[in-house]
RNA sequence: GCGGCUAUAGUAUAAUGGUUAAUGCAUCGGUUUGUGGUACCGAGAAUUCGGGUUCAAUUCCCGGUAGCCGCCCCA
């Protein structure tokens, strides 16, 4: 390979969908999308772009991001803007204008693609698309339910079983009440949130270590909060609601913490449980205010984002791709003798393909024996060959390459016989 | 931002401090010049880049680049 040549590798962090892979990824979207409609969710889409404002105006914390893990840049007219990495933002946006107009509860989803500066890893690109799913205007805690229900369906559609995954769920406001309770200061919580999100990562040392830190040396308390985490018989009503669903994979943890800015209420995430693949596919809750940055009244929400690389790993993990995806190819292959009849073989093609059965011409040059094993090879079901036998006395052989069977006639009335 | 591992035809894997770097799959051609799937024969195609050690480097060392895996973060 010269290097003066370009190199064939996609840019760093994003793939290539050759057809193959595309075959998988719209195997994922069309079920995440039938799943999204079979609850009523509606689908909205938008610019990949957006003004670098919409990610920034949550904080200092969010303009680090936002310089940092975006793809930000300065467009010709001196605006910046942002390949969002995100699409909770640009929903919040598009719902907050036109707030007086629609109608609440709103289901919406999306499947856009998302853009993030970060190291790779497995189950982490460059470049990702995210099922977006979210009721909009309703406190009611059977919405969060809904979303847990709509996200265990979609594995379940996806043929998934229940012990292939688990359903993590907490809530924030809980949580407070029993920090407070136990005498934590309110302004240690939020670190206290983030540790516990790698409590199972780090050893029970560090973890008691990290913890008295944060409290200030307050090493009693230390152990209040741990005893108070590991003790399991909180239910919350979302909770028992799944289990009366028949959604009993659920388990309530006091350590999921699911980031920690616009969240109020509930969180959940999905996990498979797949040691191999011991990954969130998942993550959303509840956030009650997230429209306020557009003024106007507060509209509550809950939602969750999936993406498609997770996706992608768990199917693969489970063995739960279908076999046949890649084979989409033409009904019907017309082959020319030699390349001379490569005209006449498109003119046969077009009178079948006017009839609505799809039909390629294979111009190739290779033999007549292997044109026809080529196309058995893609999938044809059948083939048509032209020649000058055929021309002549416009009289063709369709054969069914399954079963050898050959029909033969004028090509209208082949065509009946497909 | 930090750390570990890896880099050989299109792909998946071998091997080697020394003359021709091997094999499967894939591709192309032939046995079979107008009828497929099997079989057999044949062909093309590779040591990531730069530097160093050495009589000699694909092999050993250093660096770049890229990928994988993990940490941080995960909106």
């Amino acid at each position: 390979m010269s290097n003066k040549h370009l190199s064939t590798d996609a840019y760093k962090g994003v793939r290539d969908f050759y057809p193959e892979d595309a075959a998988i990824q719209q195997y994922i979207f069309s079920t995440w999308a039938k799943t999204a409609e079979s609850f009523g969710f509606e689908r909205y889409d938008a610019s990949i772009l957006e003004p670098s404002d919409l990610y920034k105006a949550k904080g200092a914390e969010n303009e680090e991001m936002v310089n940092e893990q975006t793809y930000t840049f300065t467009d010709r007219g001196d605006r910046e803007v942002t390949l969002r990495p995100e699409m909770t933002p640009t929903v919040a946006r598009m719902v907050a204008g036109r707030a007086r107009a629609l109608s609440f509860p709103l289901r919406w989803y999306s499947i856009p693609n998302c853009f993030r500066y970060e190291r790779m890893q497995r189950g982490r690109l460059r470049e990702f698309w995210q099922l977006n799913c979210d009721i909009f205007g309703t406190t009611d805690h059977t919405a969060d339910v809904e979303m847990i229900a709509l996200a265990y369906q979609i594995l379940i559609d996806f043929g998934a079983t229940p012990d292939m995954f688990e359903i993590r769920v907490n809530d924030r406001r809980l949580m407070n009440r029993l920090y407070i309770a136990l005498g934590v200061p309110e302004e240690t919580i939020p670190a206290i949130t983030n540790l516990n999100d790698r409590r199972d990562k780090i050893d029970d040392q560090s973890y008691r270590t990290e913890l008295k830190k944060i409290l200030g040396g307050n090493g009693l308390l230390v152990e209040e909060i741990i005893m108070m985490l590991d003790k399991s018989d909180e239910q919350t009503d979302v909770v028992i609601a799944l289990s009366e669903l028949g959604i009993t994979n659920v388990v309530f943890d006091k350590s999921l913490a699911r980031g920690f800015d616009y969240y109020t209420g509930t969180v959940f995430e999905v996990r498979d449980t797949s040691p191999d693949n011991n990954r969130a596919l998942l993550g959303g809750g509840r956030y009650d205010n997230l429209t306020g940055l557009f003024g106007g009244d507060p509209i509550p929400g809950i939602g969750f984002g999936m993406g498609d690389v997770t996706m992608r790993d768990f199917l693969e993990t489970h063995k739960l791709l279908p076999e046949n995806l890649q084979k989409t190819t033409s009904t019907v292959v017309a082959i020319p003798a030699d390349s001379t009849f490569n005209l006449e073989a498109h003119k046969a093609a077009k009178v079948i393909r006017d009839s609505g059965i799809s039909v390629t011409t294979d111009i190739g040059t290779k033999k007549l024996g292997k044109k026809i094993s080529d196309a058995s090879d893609k999938g044809a079901e059948y083939i048509i060959v032209v020649g000058e036998d055929e021309v002549s006395s416009q009289s063709f052989s369709l054969k069914n390459l399954s079963t050898g069977e050959e029909t033969s006639g004028p090509i209208n009335k082949i065509i009946e016989s497909l």
